[in-house]
DNA sequence: GTGAAAGCGCTAACAA
DNA sequence: TTGTTAGCGCTTTCAC
């Protein structure tokens, strides 16, 4: 480095340092790294971008000046000039309530999918709560993915009024205009109705709630695999998702059907409830009675007696729902998807 | 809106159209508002951040003009402007390794916490794993949060490397050197040390890692309100923090010392393999051995039978560490703290 | 109470 | 292969 061409770079330097007094210390610039390197501030932006068109051995001479000045890239000032933010905002349920108690870790597994995903294409993730989504930086996101359980049908208009490039998870067949991503909660049903079937089960229940896209989706498979076989399901509807409310719906459903001899609960803490309000009653699990839960929880699996749950794949979701969005983004076509479920039989 | 302005808001924007075809659309900017209605851009400016030098009418009209034509604040500039992101990077580890099994959505109560403190005064909330840490975007956070169970020194190097106001989520006593937020895990040990002297307990286990910050400091406050008892504890090391583990510590711990009369768990996972593998054995719990967890999970309330464990209040923890990162982005100084524990008795 | 000027750090477009 | 020019949209002086 030249006398002349540190001077430079301690001028501007100096000159920032001025101007915005008790500023946050601001590292060097791609101006300056062109001073040192004596070549102009587009080839730094190139040579960093790792762009065809500089000779290589000028890019790794600035790629060396800049490593060794501690070179930070300002990401402000490219998204402002490019006109986008790269980031995607995820949009998620975060605070738990009674009604909607959280049945474990998923929603981090979808975040985990995600974050992968997007980052290692260099997006950033920017995490929100429903609540708190109107901010400037949300709002600026070049794409959202809405998470959240339940019958989020305002939190998906209102997201949808961001005129943002959206990707859902959730309940695929109830919204035929959005893409959405989801298990194929159908096919879960109907794995159970099938296991039911074999173990000659001939009053089987549904508990959940219809209210609850994918719950509703989950009882429709189950029910029409049912009726195939000519069986027909008992519906018992739950106020809440938790398993005290799973175990005084099976207490009612059993007052009124003694008869019941197989339960599917629409989440493995329904599905413990059950099993509670089963074995209080007295009938036995699984001897008198089956059990099935979803989501193949730890919770679940933990449980004595292990619980007979049908497993989804939260990782693989979160990236495809990254995936999706990327597209939209990209200006691409995409299309809602439903993945595998497959049931994974323990002691209920 | 007179001819002559909205023909100037015209040019603009077929100008902006002209120059980047094919880019995203973008909104009417500060200038544009300002043309309309015929103010300066530094008076819209003014108006929309609701500063005392401007007029309130004239407030109050670029207000509505900028409602009107659906005005999009580009965060983007501003940032560049100002050289701060108004970004927290929430740094979390979300891909579960059988090591390190989670047990439970905790990290994301300390997300909803975290996301609700910072929202609601302004920053954007960025996820990131720590294998993904080194973009751009999470280079230019304000601040970092620092979340992941274990001994996360490396991570934490990691990102004290980076220069950046951080906070931790951990055992307060390691890391003196740095800003940790952390449940009270020695009083949340003593508590339990308490409760077997108070059941006559005489001969203690601990079920553990000392290698594991925070299961080190439960350890201590469990073995040192025993000793102040004069009852001496053992300690079983787990290779790992699943129920698997915890059951097969525990087998081993009642082969070499048979008259282990209580278990005190340094997760709930490990309590689960605990009661697990002290039931296979024929010891009645909690009749012949008393087991506590820690964490309090949903996982441990539901079981059979329901488990004792330590409670944290992880929401709290997550507003705590965002207050703390604000403080230091502030310049402000932020000091460690704990979150006092409770023992929530249950069956074992 | 309002405005003019200037520039934050970067990159597309168009030369050379 | 490299450079010049210009400007993304905002806000901090400083002036009126």
């Amino acid at each position: 480095m030249s006398g002349a061409e540190r001077d430079d770079r301690d001028a501007r330097a100096d000159k920032r340092r001025q101007r915005s007094a008790g500023a946050a210390e601001t590292g060097p610039t791609m101006a300056d790294l062109a001073a040192i390197a004596g070549v102009s501030a587009i080839t730094v932006s190139r040579a960093l971008r790792d762009s065809p068109l500089v000779n290589p051995e000028t890019r790794a001479r600035i790629r060396e000046i800049a490593n060794r000045h501690g070179y930070a890239f300002n990401i402000s000032a490219r998204n402002l000039r490019l006109r986008r933010s790269m980031t995607v905002a995820v949009v998620v349920e975060m605070t738990p309530s009674p009604e909607r108690q959280m049945s474990g870790a998923y929603p981090l597994d979808l975040l985990g999918g995600i974050t992968q995903e997007l980052t290692s294409h260099g997006y950033s993730v920017l995490l929100t709560s429903l609540q708190a989504a109107a901010t400037p930086a949300v709002q600026a996101a070049d794409g959202v993915i809405l998470l959240g359980q339940g019958a989020h049908e305002d939190a998906m208009h209102e997201v949808r009024s961001w005129g943002r490039p959206m990707v859902v998870w959730g309940a695929v067949s109830r919204h035929e205009s959005q893409v959405v991503v989801g298990s194929d909660n159908r096919a879960g049903g109907a794995h159970v109705a099938e296991r039911f079937i074999a173990l000659g089960r001939r009053h089987p229940a549904f508990l959940g709630d219809s209210a609850h896209g994918e719950f509703a989706e989950r009882h429709e498979g189950f029910a029409e695999a049912l009726a195939r076989a000519g069986i027909v399901s008992t519906m018992a509807t739950v106020p809440a998702f938790t398993v005290a409310a799973g175990a005084d719906a099976t207490r009612a459903l059993l007052h009124a059907n003694p008869g019941i001899d197989a339960v599917f609960a629409a989440s493995d803490l329904l599905a413990i409830g059950a099993v509670r309000a089963l074995v209080e009653l007295g009938r036995a699990v699984p001897d008198a009675v089956s059990v099935a839960g979803f989501d193949d929880t730890l919770l679940g699996a933990t449980y004595v007696p292990a619980l007979t749950s049908v497993h989804q794949d939260f990782v693989e979701a979160g990236v495809l729902l990254a995936r999706k969005v990327r597209a939209l983004i990209d200006g691409d076509v995409a299309q809602s998807e439903m993945l595998p479920t497959r049931l994974v039989v323990r002691a209920t």
